[in-house]
DNA sequence: TAATCATAGCGTATGGGATACGCAACCCTT
DNA sequence: AAGGGTTGCGTATCCCATACGCTATGATTA
């Protein structure tokens, strides 16, 4: 008992009528797109997202190979917003900083890029013109080639792995709702046996703030720069590093 | 521990004769677990696991709230396997590298693990018993309380993302398969746009070994130390890291 | 302008999957 | 021997991804 006709907010089709040239490719990337970002990436079907453009399902196959596909081109997408910032030859640190803090950027202002990387792995097509941007700014720099593909692996790595850990706290329905998360599961541990985490109770929620970011960022690429350029070995590394918010 | 059935090739249920306590949650989710291993996340349904177990697929949910529950249960239980090891106080960085080096190979002797955890978030159950001992070593070791979670926190993440990136490369059918990709995909580029890409073929693929791990863990934890203990400053980086495999 | 044609959009059908619901066999208790 | 909470599981429902053509459409060409 077939019966499908709502198509939602759209000019609904007219039996018979059946309009041209109303997909393609990049529409449905961008629709998806936007409705991973709206609804997360689990509540995107292939019928909602046809429902959402006001097309049949099956016509989204036409511009698409499957829902595999599509996904991967979107994380394409995203990922190809994401520049390796000019600059001075003179500030590395600075232009690979500025790339990295983009890519964080954009796993957060898109949530669902990092599952979707995690999945299908890190090294998606745009990927290339932006190592081949990095390494030559790291050879550039004094690196050696092989210490140039080790060092921005160990920071794309480390800005990955920190932007998976770091995304139910950003995102999360009720802004406290982690928080809550985190207190009410300490709560529940003996605090003779948990004294540690007893005692941080706020900071161990509290840690998750750009600074972080820039806590563990500041040490590997300062340390990444002692190996090669001994004058800029302090510099990343204030005496103490700040130690709060 | 209990003693677990095989539970593989099960007599087939006559009419009438349904057998009791066959089943448990914990059957369920090390069926669940070494099915994973075995044929990836993906494949994993809960008609086939009921299958592979010998019993109909409702029984499963008399041990397991959902799927989600049961996935849940199985990243608890990998977790549950890392421990924080033993060791005097002096060797801080021993002990926290040394967790983490079973972190990375836990994820590696399940695969799918990373991925659930990037879906679900970091911190799963027996992740608080490990915070609290790592936390305890940092502090013993003269870092301030928000060093120590600052600290821990960006090696947890460094790990993750590591892996995260490490796993295609790792597992993958036919074992040069990961290879060949990108071989494939740096022939496609123009050399004249790529340089280094190109002159740097072999050294990308074959950087990932366990030295690239050691590589930005050994930067990180150098640097971490260098906060703390200006006497190990020197001691986790040779004058020189290892450049090579 | 009319006939031709590749193609876009889409209706229908198939094969899973997750899981609510409720029955009945079991095993344990009394 | 009876009763009852529990466990295993059959059935049914709702969604999904997707294969397979059919048909209208607009561009092309005669």
């Amino acid at each position: 008992m077939p019966r499908r006709k709502p198509a939602r907010a759209r000019p609904a089709r007219k039996a018979g009528r059946v309009p041209r040239n109303t997909l393609s490719r990049a529409v449905v990337v961008d629709a998806a797109l936007a409705m991973i970002d709206r609804e997360g990436l689990d509540a995107v079907t292939m019928p909602k997202l046809a429902q959402h453009l006001g097309v049949g399902t099956m016509s989204l196959y036409r511009h698409v190979e499957d829902k595999d596909d599509l996904i991967a081109a979107v994380a394409e997408q995203v990922m190809g917003g994401i520049a390796v910032p000019d600059g001075s030859p003179d500030d590395w640190q600075g232009r690979v900083v500025g790339y990295l803090r983009a890519l964080r950027d954009a796993a957060i202002a898109h949530p669902a890029l990092s599952r979707i990387l995690a999945d299908r792995g890190l090294t998606v097509g745009p990927v290339f013109d932006q190592l081949e941007g990095l390494h030559g700014i790291l050879v550039t720099a004094g690196f050696s080639d092989t210490d140039a593909v080790r060092a921005f692996y160990s920071l794309l790595t480390y800005v990955f792995g920190f932007v998976i850990w770091e995304l139910p706290r950003v995102h999360q329905q009720p802004a406290e709702a982690y928080a809550a998360a985190w207190n009410h599961s300490i709560d529940a541990l003996d605090p003779a046996d948990y004294p540690h985490l007893h005692a941080l109770r706020s900071t161990l929620v509290t840690t998750a703030s750009p600074n972080q970011f820039e806590y563990g960022l500041r040490h590997l690429v300062g340390s990444l720069a002692a190996t090669t350029d001994p004058s800029t070995k302090q510099r990343p590394r204030p005496a103490r590093p700040p130690t709060s918010e």
